[in-house]
DNA sequence: CAGTGGTCTAGACCACGAC
DNA sequence: TCGTGGTCTAGACCACTGT
């Protein structure tokens, strides 16, 4: 039997107990990523529990993403995908010399197949956040571009970028390929020198549209990034809204200490 | 009747009909934060199901954390905590010339009531983790801090820092309260000057344990932080290890383009 | 086909909060 | 005491997967 008793002396509920019983076994081993839990017959049979109580104790898990279900072949322990850094240089200008966007440039490092989906490309009235950002009026006319990124063909971020309409027009900005290095490359040669990004942080769990875009395991939750470039007059030049499973990749950053 | 009818012909299931119908309530204002739900019976009369359905439907949106459930007063519409922000130059060395702790600086900034509850201050064997980072051998000894960090009473943050024990050594940073500036000052006293820091950052639901200590809601992911300390000789002076609630925070960066 | 998880019902009893 | 949500039972039927 790989799974241990309950506590009778324990007081919890029931399904917690069961719950902690599975993520024990998982933990320590007994149950390897891609292992099948047993069936709930198994477990209703195991613990002397009727069907509901171990539905709601697999509940639990599931909801902490530790296990996945597969309707018709049963419970899996879950594995966790392969953990990914995004850098805090992954701006710097001399990868946008070399000619690579920053995504290819960050692909690189890591060694996987990276694939672009544009999702949309044109001119469209800015949100909210995305104005007040860029100082422009509410609903004021921007180039908007919404990509989805894959890697090996598993999709990882979805990012919508805006764009002042005056900075990018005539500009292969509004092309679906924005020409080497990307359009931080059009935007200098345009004459706006970049200086720094700011980015914001937030994470949350996924809207059922993302989880499904995103190909997301119900318990994983997103990051939101909300990044602006700003070139050497202090303008902001660009705004990009990205989220990305919080799963698979670990943010690193750089903080001065003078 | 605030609430509205289901789709007969939308093939989805029931309960999640039910939640779709009670968020979208939510969403349109229908139902404000701190508003009381229709109980379950209210639910099942409403709806023609039955109490475990309702219940399911009830699981879906307190798993997004948009309601909470309070035993024997009703399931409640969940107000939005207030958001703080965590920007990247709260390490700076004029707050703590100033005789600030970086915590003390930074809630000085949102208008909270700071409170730090000291849970462990001690020589102790390093984490695997933490040791890789301080450049240490396994299990080698550091000092080890463990504070819980409160705004208005309300928990907010766990931060646990390693210290090569050699440094911390017969210093303030071995007592509970560290003195003017943090601990950052007494490493720079000892002859460390501080150059930068590095902040790795991920997401993920948290533990039992952190959710009963952070009070979290249910469905609400966690930020972890594992930042590290450099000194101008590049090594790594401390290791701090930080976990805290992903709904009430925004962690802002800088990035260079250069 | 058998076995799996997914949904739903109709009840029981308990624990908590407000009156 | 009553209404609330929390737990648990014992079933039913459906949908999906593999043989």
């Amino acid at each position: 039997m790989t799974l241990r008793d309950l506590d009778p002396a324990d007081g919890r509920p029931v399904y917690r107990r069961i719950a902690d019983a599975v993520r024990d076994a998982i933990d320590g081993g007994v149950l390897a990523p891609g292992d099948k839990l047993p069936s709930e017959n198994d477990l209703m049979a195991r613990y002397g529990v009727a069907g509901g109580t171990v539905r709601q104790a697999i509940g639990v898990l599931r909801g902490e993403g530790v296990v996945v279900a597969q309707h018709g072949r049963g419970v899996f322990v879950r594995s966790r995908p392969r953990i990914r850094r995004l850098s805090y240089d992954r701006f710097a200008r001399r990868h946008r010399r070399a000619g690579k966007a920053a995504y290819l440039a960050e692909a690189e490092q890591g060694r996987v197949t990276p694939r672009v989906e544009v999702l949309f490309v044109g001119r469209d009235a800015a949100t909210p956040d995305a104005a007040e950002r860029l100082r422009l009026e509410r609903g004021a006319d921007v180039l908007v571009r919404r990509r989805l990124y894959f890697s090996d063909e598993q999709p990882t971020e979805i990012a919508t970028s805006y764009v002042p309409w005056e900075l990018a027009e005539g500009t292969a900005m509004v092309d679906e390929n924005s020409g080497p290095g990307g359009i931080y490359a059009r935007i200098e040669e345009r004459g706006h020198q970049l200086d720094h990004f700011t980015e914001e942080v937030t994470a949350r769990m996924p809207t059922p549209d993302e989880q499904a875009a995103l190909q997301l395991a119900p318990g994983t939750p997103v990051f939101r990034l909300l990044r602006c470039a700003y070139d050497r007059q202090g303008g902001v030049v660009e705004v990009c809204d990205t989220v990305m499973s919080a799963d698979e990749w670990v943010l690193s950053y750089r903080l001065p200490a003078t």
